[in-house]
RNA sequence: GUGGGUGUAGCGUAGUUGGUUAACGCGUCAGAUUGUGGCUCUGAAGAUCGAGGGUUCGAGUCCCUUCACUCACCCCA
């Protein structure tokens, strides 16, 4: 018979076991760090309605999304998990409580051309806190706290959250007579570390505005410093615009409440070239770079959404939410080698070898072990002993457990422990208390290694 | 969507101006060692050289087409 091919699709992450593990392990973190902020789980389909998730319309969303006809449904594949999360928010805001936090982890779709860390498929991990008709600032400094929380759980430490805010990007334009032309701008000037402050001026140029203009963008953009330096700076544009006013104070507002809520200087940074996430943001918007790694981009952002509910609902339900981009953080950190191989991977703790026929007493140890909370797999097959015990060492299980007729008559099991190479013959009780030490005892490391 | 690059065992690679049987490492399997793994040694299996067509006495190698992958742009996590 001919045989197809077995392929998995340019774009789409497919992990061997071990890497799955540290994978998981990541999620886990996630999951217990979100919910220690108060956030409750949410999960959507992958599949709605092509006009629901097409509502905001236009440009690259449409472009990018995969969208098909299914009998007479015209469906689409969620491309974040942000607008399904308005559709949700506005079809139960009946019944919710508000303000309501919700975290996901989920697999959105995008039909773009794949790229180092760019995926078709990928994992995002959001949070978002939706107000009923308002929502505090200090919402907007509190989630990229947890953003903090959760990287620095995972291990890393060279890395910044950088925060700029929209409406002091809008009223400075605005100041400048280009309202029109703000997303246009913001797209060109967010190029800078990229390609240069001569080639923004030129497209700057190639966009209709005057050398004045540019010149201006250009100096706005190229104030530096500590974030207090910068805040600082800022008020030389204070009081000509209120946009601009009002943006500026929500800056101050969230770089004051960051510090308190424990993030270090050094992790994040007012920076007033970052502009960028979709096009529903009204205020505060952040953006993380792993600081060894620039070229790889953002791993995280988001931001402040008032109006993302509109095409739903007339009530108004603003929000903020932060997204981690969990598929290319992970290829990121494989590629650099900083995912932690000693992270133990293994599926199980203990692996029984059953020497006998009757595996009777075999399935009896193994749901003592089980019961006692160790990870227990039995060996049935009916292979060479060499092949049982280097299954075990392949997956890197700590613990092989012998149960022959010997140790069955004598109410025991031999308990080999593969590291050290140890065995001894234990009584049932015995040997779960020292297989449960071993595994306390293993190292509880992080997930990356940052060098 | 636009423009480059690359396709050789499961993975990573070598392959001379076109020349006979396509090589090596890792991995896999077997044995040395039938209740003791990792290390070592010995052996084996595994490739219609991405696919189709062309040039040639002869193509992994040259040409064309196509597909896949990949990089950059666009955009983004």
């Amino acid at each position: 018979m001919e045989k197809i091919r077995p392929r998995t699709l340019s774009g789409f992450m497919e992990l061997m076991p071990a890497p799955q593990k540290q994978m998981e392990r990541m999620m886990q973190i996630l999951r217990d760090t979100y919910e220690l902020y108060g956030f409750t789980p949410l999960d959507t389909p992958i599949l709605e309605s092509a006009e629901i998730l097409l509502a905001k319309g236009g440009g690259d969303t449409e472009k990018q999304i995969y969208r098909f006809q299914k009998g007479d449904s015209d469906l689409a594949m969620r491309f974040d998990l942000t607008v399904p999360l308005a559709k949700y928010v506005a079809m139960h805001a009946g019944e919710l409580s508000f303000p309501f936090r919700r975290y996901q982890i989920g697999k959105v779709y995008r039909g773009e051309r794949a790229q180092r860390g760019r995926y078709r498929e990928f994992y995002q991990a959001d949070i978002d806190i939706i107000g009923d008709g308002k929502l505090d600032i200090l919402n907007e400094a509190e989630i990229p706290s947890i953003i903090y929380t959760i990287f620095r759980r995972f291990g890393l430490k060279r890395f910044v959250i950088r925060v700029n805010n929209r409406k002091l990007l809008n009223g400075f334009y605005a100041l400048l007579g280009l309202t029109e032309k703000s997303g246009d701008i913001m797209r060109t000037v967010d190029k800078l570390d990229k390609i240069g402050e001569e080639k923004v001026r030129a497209i700057l140029l190639e966009e209709g505005l005057t050398e004045e203009q540019a010149g201006e963008i250009l100096r706005f953009i190229a104030i530096k410093g500590s974030n207090a330096e910068v805040l600082a700076k800022l008020e030389d544009w204070k009081g000509k615009n209120e946009i601009f006013d009002l943006g500026l104070q929500e800056l101050s507002t969230v770089a004051k409440h960051l510090t308190a809520f424990g993030v270090p200087e050094e992790n994040f940074a007012v920076d007033l070239t970052i502009a960028r996430g979709l096009d529903y943001y009204t205020g505060t918007v952040y953006e993380t770079t792993l600081l060894d790694h620039p070229e790889l981009g953002s791993v995280c952002s988001g931001g402040r959404y008032d109006n993302l509910a509109e095409y739903y609902t007339d009530r108004q339900l603003p929000g903020v939410g932060i997204s981690i981009g969990l598929t290319r953080l992970f290829y990121v950190l494989g590629e650099q080698n900083m995912l932690n191989d000693a992270l133990p991977t293994a599926p199980a703790d203990c692996l029984l070898l059953p020497m006998t026929e009757d595996l009777g007493a075999a399935v009896r140890l193994a749901t003592q072990f089980r019961n006692a909370g160790i990870r227990t797999q039995i060996y049935a097959e009916q292979k060479k002993f060499k092949a049982k015990i280097g299954y075990a060492d392949k997956l890197h299980i700590p613990y092989v457990v012998f149960l022959g007729e010997d140790e069955i008559a004598r109410g025991e099991c031999s308990v080999k422990n593969l590291q050290t190479g140890q065995q001894q013959s234990l009584s049932v009780e015995a040997a779960i208390a020292l297989i449960q030490e071993g595994i306390t005892a293993m190292s509880q490391d992080s997930v990356i290694i940052e060098k």
